[in-house]
DNA sequence: GATTGCTTACGAATACAATCGTATAATATA
DNA sequence: TATATTATACGATTGTATTCGTAAGCAATC
């Protein structure tokens, strides 16, 4: 259903904390908000609701303080920006794209490990 | 000095056209422009004139239809999105986002010939 | 030289994102 | 219970992106 869900980038960042915590209140995503935007409470409040509005989350009312919680599922907001972003950005190339992030830093022994297995599984195929 | 250079959506699809004919006139980007998006002639043109402004773009002008060249380093808006991108979607690990992109499609011989030695670099290392 | 077609320039409308102030209700605390 | 604190709701403003209509210039063609 939701093929045309596009969060914007304040609330993408928002999103990305959900995943991490799971779930949240406002002030909690506000306090991790903060460490890098200077905005009001009331900004992070607004652009939760109109968040659950679109959709984008929901929350349980049931106490007074909102608990917010992601709907969008994380892996399908990864594979539709980092499409995107393969074809503005890579001229639809996937591997120029892994090239380019495996140079901006040394992944650690076990991410290696990880990438290796997936290629040697990718060569069998 | 273009450190807070953040091309929108739409001026990224235009650099994308740009980065890969090199450069172009307003016609030529539209035609391509035009093949998923419904968008009238005036509206490439305008946003090309504001990304001149803006200076992602340079343009000669010294026939009557410009010619429409991008001055945003291509390299560059590939490090700040990726940057971005892993942060928000992938918690700041770079090898979840080389196994998702790995995932999507398998990559031609020569595309895994090329990440696994550069797999091996870094192993190196 | 009038007409047609293609070009740029530019103002303006529309849409959407982001921000915040203020009111109001609920809860905790003095 | 009165006061302070913390929460949500919501309107309004501001900023920015996107879209397009219209005018005007230039060049090829009738």
């Amino acid at each position: 259903m939701n093929k045309t869900i596009r969060p914007t980038e304040s609330e993408l960042d928002i999103l990305s904390i959900l995943w991490e915590k799971d779930s949240a209140t406002v002030r909690e995503v506000h306090e991790v908000v903060q460490k890098t935007k200077d905005v009001g409470y009331t900004t992070t409040l607004k652009l939760m609701q109109i968040m659950n509005e679109k959709g984008l989350v929901t929350r349980n009312v049931s106490s007074k303080t909102h608990i917010y919680t992601p709907s969008l599922n994380r892996e399908k907001a990864q594979e539709h920006f980092v499409g995107k972003m393969i074809q503005t950005l890579f001229s639809g190339s996937t591997s120029q794209l892994v090239m380019q992030a495996l140079g901006r830093q040394k992944p650690s022994d076990s991410d290696l490990a990880e990438i290796k297995s997936m290629i040697q599984k990718l060569e069998r195929k």
